[in-house]
DNA sequence: CCCTTTGATTAGAGCGCTTCAACACTTTAT
DNA sequence: ATAAAGTGTTGAAGCGCTCTAATCAAAGGG
């Protein structure tokens, strides 16, 4: 910069100006500087900057598992948003391990993002307790267990335990009893769509056969559950999968195991990422609005910049798609 | 920090030294230190260091399309090498648009980013030119228009030329004739497989017989292609599609039409991704190995770093995953 | 013709950290 | 006892930028 105000004869107060394009700047001296920046090659050192100015403009966002489509689906309604607004995005990977969401977060942090995007994230509550006083937070994608006591984070979700309702109202109408559900274990989000499903059941008098069984959120954690209630001597008829990577799975172990869906057993999964959308799995699934979501928790986010004090909570309705894995059951 | 160093009644130069770990320091100021920094939640702010200690320790990585599990995967190899080198990075999205990915570069040089891992980014040669000079770049899966004038630029690659081979010798040897090349387009690997494939009907002696129809990148491409050729008097016995999810589009579209895979049609993907494993759509493919490459591309950028002038060029071996979309033509 | 106003430019402090040279102690060698 | 060497600690400069307040130049008003 230096360099560049001293080409261009002036100081390097008129270089930073001219560089951020004030309007105060005269036609020739701005030429002048531009040009002798573009012959140096000067580039703003962002990092000087950010702490010069005492922002970043950027947004940080913690995200699930990469791998999942839904979440990078997420991820780009955040990045939409965000850039419509002049923030960037810092996108850090939680691999799907809690331990590694807590450092990415921390790291957040010492980067001095201006807002945290915690997208299908496994912390609770306490994790947040120190962080979310320094900088507004919104959880995307997933509950925080804990959040009636989080004033400073807000939620934007789908509401799992009526997408869950949908399914099992979908699958009982279809003449279904024995339907099991695979859950997401650990998964954020879980622990709602689980209490879905059970109200679901109750609430079409098949209480009694609820089962929930532990998954997890990818198509592996999806065999060793279907292998073990293949072999019950009362098989289900419908399955009720966390998501459709875990859907996939089933899909693909009953295929293995010479079972026939819809057929023999239905199934369903959620999310709608466009694997469910594909012809050979068409599968029946409940639909969350991504982009919206992403949108959203950037919305969120800027109004806690701009002052909100109070938490705020969105719940999107979820949207049952039913496609060809759901049937009514066999004889 | 100041307020950390008064609380431990030592200076700001042995707290920033307690904080960077230095082994010189008592361990009874080490102690008070860090419990002051607790006790006030002092968190180092990561601008400051990086300014002053004139290097960021963060690789910045471009990736063509998050949305793309192969991308995705290779995201998450280089993620895991650049953690065991205590790197960090941060990853911008292009979302398949040229100029986006263009000023991405802009961004993360300016964050001073010490390494570039261009992921499938479709700039060429010439939009590097400034950019190789002033930071380390390697690119990954995809090859770099003129990047022979390039000493600045690593490339990882695997051998597309050499997997679209194979894909043809496979079909060949079933007896298709008439297989017809969708192709990616723009995208940066999309002239390499064109190669591959024209080499491959030529080795075959079906040259004559090559046909090769602008795709694109995802499954919304395929459709229009597909439409077209079955109108023709003589459709194609096999497709090869540029990627996994334009084969998936193609699939969908030949199911539409109620073209059946593989008897009536043999279809091969690109990438190996977890979508091609479905046993529903039990995609033959050509395998890369995604973490390799991005393992391969940080080491590739750390040998920079440790002073190699001369650029790198690592070809690694495509697999043909043979699955169940291939299959002799009909009759 | 001097004073005020307006507009364009600049000096310099400060952002939060690191790091080097200097400093104050201890310890060891002589 | 004293010099030399080693430990631990600190003051202060500097990283590349922004931004406020001050300065300067030109123009307008009386």
């Amino acid at each position: 910069m230096e360099d560049v105000a001293e080409r261009a004869n002036v100081s390097r107060a008129l270089v930073s100006l001219v560089i951020n394009g004030s309007p105060k700047v005269s036609e020739q001296k701005r030429r002048r500087v531009l040009e002798a920046a573009r012959a140096l090659g000067y580039r703003p050192n962002l990092m000087a900057r950010s702490l010069a100015q005492q922002r970043t403009r950027i947004i940080g966002v913690l995200v699930n598992d990469l791998r999942n489509p839904f979440f990078a689906e997420v991820v780009e309604g955040i990045e939409t948003a965000a850039e419509s607004d002049e923030f960037g995005i810092v996108v850090l990977n939680g691999r799907r391990d809690r331990s590694r969401e807590l450092s990415a977060v921390e790291t957040l942090v010492q980067l001095q993002v201006e807002g945290l995007a915690l997208v299908g994230a496994q912390l609770d509550g306490g994790d947040l307790d120190e962080i979310t006083d320094i900088v507004p937070t919104v959880v995307v994608a997933s509950d925080l267990v804990g959040s009636v006591d989080h004033p400073g984070v807000d939620v934007i979700v789908t509401d799992g335990r009526r997408g869950a309702e949908l399914v099992v109202e979908h699958l009982a109408a279809l003449g279904h009893e024995r339907i099991l559900h695979i859950d997401g274990a650990h998964n954020a989000s879980a622990a709602e769509r689980r209490q879905g499903y059970r109200r679901g059941m109750e609430a079409a008098g098949l209480g009694g056969l609820a089962d929930v069984r532990a998954g997890g959120d990818d198509e592996a954690a999806a065999f060793a559950v279907i292998d073990e209630v293949l072999a019950s001597p009362a098989p289900p008829t419908a399955v009720f999968a966390f998501n459709d990577l875990l859907a996939a799975g089933v899909l693909d172990r009953l295929d293995d195991a010479g079972v026939s869906v819809p057929a023999d057993v239905s199934l369903v999964g959620f999310d709608n990422t466009f694997i469910a959308a594909l012809h050979h799995l068409a599968l029946t699934t409940v639909n969350q609005p991504r982009l919206t979501m992403g949108e959203m928790a950037v919305a969120a986010l800027l109004e806690r910049l701009n002052g909100r004090e109070e938490p705020v909570r969105h719940t999107l309705e979820p949207e049952l798609v039913v496609r060809g894995t759901t049937g009514p059951p066999p004889f």
